[in-house]
RNA sequence: GGCCCGUUCGUCUAGGGGUUAGGACGCCAGAUUUUCAUUCUGGAAACAGGGGUUCGAUUCCCCUACGGGCUACCA
């Protein structure tokens, strides 16, 4: 595809707490569209409502995006020419635009109060700011122009709000859904400036996106309705020949239920919701990310690419580098997509089974750490090459192998117990004596001698071989039983053996 | 309520006027593994409904139903 001016994104979060999957999706898709076509991709800090800003919530946001590889080419930190790129150190700029607006006859002031604003809205059910009702509220359109300069000299408190026209249809063409359109007369006049002088989204965003030379917006399904605000605004401001070009996303669902997934579904239905983990600091509670869960962000991205978008093929791993060169905005599906925690995890199994160890390592090593375990990387890898097919996140590597560096604290006996013998004591006594012989301490010569051992006491094998896993082990489960064994070495598996007995007898 | 968007296995999806409607997750069964997993093989499982258009519709059009979003001086 051919574009004849350079490709400019951003992603313009708002800081008002953590990071969700829909908002890594949204910055994800921007970044893979902005690199794909060598362009620009830049993070907008969306802090319009002061009352709404959490602090920590920017920083929060940047890790976030770090974290996944999503890296922005400017940002707040390395501004360029195009900076700076939180809103709120743009605010002056706004009122100006707003006021111009006006002075065009595409917009006009607005005296009423939130309350009486709220009464008309009782009192009609289906109350609009808009065409049918404007000229009798209080507003520099219905108000003796007189009065209007008067209530503005006195510093009353007013909004600026966009003239919707009457008539007509706004329609534009969905990078993702084609030919839209609306109705103007059913779209709101729509705050433009507040009263406090900050400007509402609509303004910001396009006031910015021009400032910024944002040549394409990817944004969340949920902005298409006021998108027909946005593209009058860039007429009205006289910009129409600037305008981006739109890309409305899929929104991403409940698992369960319906609509869109929010925080309180991960809690309620157990899975992060969030990228990392994100206190808020007004209630100091704790929501568990996906990178605390152990998962890769490798695995993350590639999961969260996969729901809403495929390259028309069956493969379903991707890198970052293959989604860059892959992505192509016509192979987003148009419908919402409800969130599968199952096939998170499946993607996060299956990058710990294709990455090689010594990558993982480090991680585990942090994984052990935690547990007050200090291990050589070299040891770390031998373990994990043997218990990585059945982990699932790297935090499950503590689950699988802890036994391979502290003995197990307790001993699923029942599974040997009831069968137990005097005959089986006397085997497992001889067996310390055998392995405390061995100088060849591998795997294959330790099963060889063992089990010819088995041969000549006449038991039989199943009955022996369980219950030395449960000994070494604690119970059921883990690699084979000889490599265990060779693992833990000699000392290890003559204390675990004695021990065993003694709490098999008891 | 109004407006907008959407609808293929339970879920994510491929496909697209004639296909045994393909794959993946999950689920079930069998094989392998003297443990548990892994792995392998197999299986059940879908075109929302009704009208058109057409020789033929899951695919194109319309209607209905259902789902979702928006309808704030929030983004």
């Amino acid at each position: 595809m051919s574009l004849e001016k350079k490709v400019r994104v951003r992603f313009a979060p708002s800081p008002t707490g953590g990071l969700h999957l829909g908002g890594v999706r949204t910055a994800l898709f921007n970044y893979l569209f902005a690199k794909h076509h060598n362009g620009d991709f830049i993070l907008r800090i969306e802090d319009t409502d002061q009352t709404r800003f959490v602090a920590g919530a920017e920083a929060y946001i940047n890790e976030c995006l770090e974290w996944c590889g999503i890296t922005p080419d400017e940002s707040p930190e390395k501004p360029g020419a195009f900076g700076p790129y939180r809103q709120s150190e743009r605010k002056p700029s706004y009122r100006q635009y707003a006021e111009q607006l006006v002075q065009n006859g595409h917009a006009y002031y607005a005296f009423d109060t939130a309350e009486e604003l709220e009464e008309q809205r009782k009192l009609q059910p289906n109350f609009r700011y808009s065409h049918e009702n404007r000229l009798n509220l209080r507003n520099s359109l219905s108000l003796e122009e007189a009065e209007v300069a008067r209530l503005l000299s006195e510093g009353h408190p007013h909004t600026i709000r966009i003239k919707i026209p009457a008539e007509g249809t706004v329609s534009f063409d969905d990078m993702i859904r084609d030919r839209v359109a609306f109705e103007t007369k059913l779209i709101d006049d729509k705050v433009l400036l507040k009263a406090d002088g900050m400007p509402t989204y609509h303004l910001a965003v396009v006031v910015d996106d021009k400032a910024m030379e944002i040549t394409h917006v990817f944004r969340g399904e949920e902005w298409l309705p006021s998108a027909p605000v946005h593209i009058l605004l860039w007429q009205y401001l006289g910009w129409k020949e600037q305008m981006p070009q739109w890309a409305h996303l899929p929104l991403i669902l409940k698992p369960d239920g319906n609509g869109k997934l929010s925080k309180r579904d991960g809690d309620r239905l157990g899975f992060p919701v969030y990228a990392m983990n994100w206190t808020d600091p007004a209630t100091g509670n704790t929501t568990e990310g996906f990178r605390e869960k152990g998962f890769l962000p490798e695995a993350f991205v590639n999961m969260l690419a996969m729901l809403g978008w495929n390259d028309g093929t069956e493969e379903e791993f991707f890198t970052m580098e293959q989604l860059i060169a892959k992505f192509s905005f016509d192979r987003i599906s148009k419908a919402g997509a409800k969130f599968d925690f199952e096939k998170a995890k499946w993607f996060n199994r299956e990058w710990i089974q294709r990455s090689p160890n010594e990558e993982l390592v480090p991680q585990i090593i942090e994984v052990l750490a935690k547990k007050g375990i200090d291990a050589t990387p070299a040891k770390v890898n031998t373990i994990l090459a043997l218990v990585k097919d059945r982990m699932t996140y790297s935090a499950d590597f503590w689950e699988h192998a802890s036994y391979f560096f502290q003995a197990p604290e307790s001993l699923d006996t029942a599974a040997v117990k009831p069968k137990w013998t005097p005959e089986k004591t006397v085997f497992f006594e001889e067996a310390i004596a055998l392995f405390e012989s061995q100088s060849d301490w591998t795997a294959s010569n330790l099963e060889t001698i063992f089990k010819e051992k088995i041969a000549q006491s006449g038991l039989k094998m199943g009955e022996l071989m369980l219950p030395l896993r449960i000994m070494l082990v604690g119970g059921k489960f883990g690699p084979d039983v000889f490599v265990i064994v060779e693992t833990l070495g000699k000392d290890q598996v003559v204390t675990r053996i004695k021990n065993g007995l003694k709490t098999i007898q008891n």
